[in-house]
DNA sequence: CGTATGCTCAAACGATCGTTTGATTCATGC
DNA sequence: GCATGAATCAAACGATCGTTTGAGCATACG
């Protein structure tokens, strides 16, 4: 089995990245995604079994990658003393971030704004077991930093800032680097942004 | 042709809003959806002529009353002097709090948060045109309430106020009501949660 | 050389999709 | 009471869906 960026499987994967996030994963079909890769229709059930596991295997790709970043991040600033909400909004967004301006997988936030708004449950069961601690982590870290709250209302004020930021995250051209700006300084001043706006969220009154 | 709530007309409406928010636009079949309202398969095409016109119902019904409310709310306070931005905050939540509470119409902004994840260019054209004057509206009295911000930055954040608030009104279930509390206490209060979560975030430095 | 093994391919499977048809029912106005 | 139109119905239309099949191709190993 290769791994290579041009194998069957990372074409199909690619191809269907961006189908999914353009038509959704009911709106892709099979014969546009494997035309668009440049594979055989079969070679979708070869490779992944249904199209059910290829649509994990799209997050598996991307998910495993940017919650390993987040999670080093949040692991290296959690608990300190000195540690502010910004801090932690930094690890959660800036991870995010770079996935989107990366030249591949800058469709993979509007995949994952597709799998909130889709309230399937297996996908979300899916979503919840795999990657559901990294938000357990985040949310206990925003908890320690804002004892002003009460459970509830922490557990509200994430579920906004998260909303937020996925929706912003997954409008592209919404946020148009000016050209007198390199990628990394515009996706700084992106990230800047969000944060500010995130922690004065949740440290409202 | 009748309007009664239960014309086959408005039967259709409303099964095709709870389908529509559970599985998708793509997702819900007008099989399920004219056996889940009791009429005949073809009562569909017969009465709007196709899917996409029956889509475009299902948000008519609702947003017309939605942004009425919203844009009467709004113009009671615009441009007066004494006007705070949660007033004009509460003039955009409130109506669409009332909207999801009623017993019909609580799945319809699962809905129109589907059509936001959609990147559909008919159905956000549609959406558009006839009810973007609405948000422009909001925006022009965000501005004149917040003049320290670049009109880049306006629309940055109103952008993640949108953001938020459709997630979390999407997300039914979240927002348990107590038992010991009245629904319109309960709905009183998740507007001030919204309305200061948004405001802080609006103000942010 | 022969034969496994991994992979690709065209073709077909049955199911389901949105839509259309033509007959039938039913209430209304003359 | 009869004609007219709207509304409903079962049935079928062609298209497309995800999936499966079996033959064909390539490379690697004995």
């Amino acid at each position: 089995m290769q791994t290579s960026p041009h194998s069957t499987k990372e074409r199909i994967l690619t191809a269907a990245e961006e189908l999914f996030a353009r038509h959704g994963f009911d709106g892709a079909s099979l014969r546009q995604l494997t035309a668009a890769a440049g594979v055989n229709l079969a070679a979708v059930n070869y490779h992944f079994g249904s199209k059910d596991r290829l649509i994990e295997e799209v997050f598996r790709r991307r998910l495993d990658q940017l919650n390993a970043h987040r999670m080093a991040a949040l692991s290296r600033i959690a608990g300190q003393p000195e540690t502010t909400l910004e801090d932690v909004l930094a690890a959660f967004i800036k991870p995010a971030l770079e996935l989107s301006h990366e030249g591949s997988g800058s469709l993979f936030m509007r995949v994952l704004a597709r799998a909130f708004a889709e309230h399937d449950d297996t996908l979300r069961k899916f979503l919840s077991e795999n990657y559901g601690h990294v938000m357990r982590q985040f949310t206990a870290e925003f908890g320690r930093l804002l004892p002003q709250l009460s459970k509830e209302e922490l557990y509200w004020r994430v579920d906004l800032v998260t909303g937020a930021l996925t929706h912003a995250m997954s409008g592209f051209g919404m946020i148009q680097r000016k050209s007198d700006v390199t990628e990394h300084v515009h996706r700084e001043q992106t990230a800047e942004h969000l944060i500010r706006f995130a922690a004065a969220g949740l440290n409202a009154p």
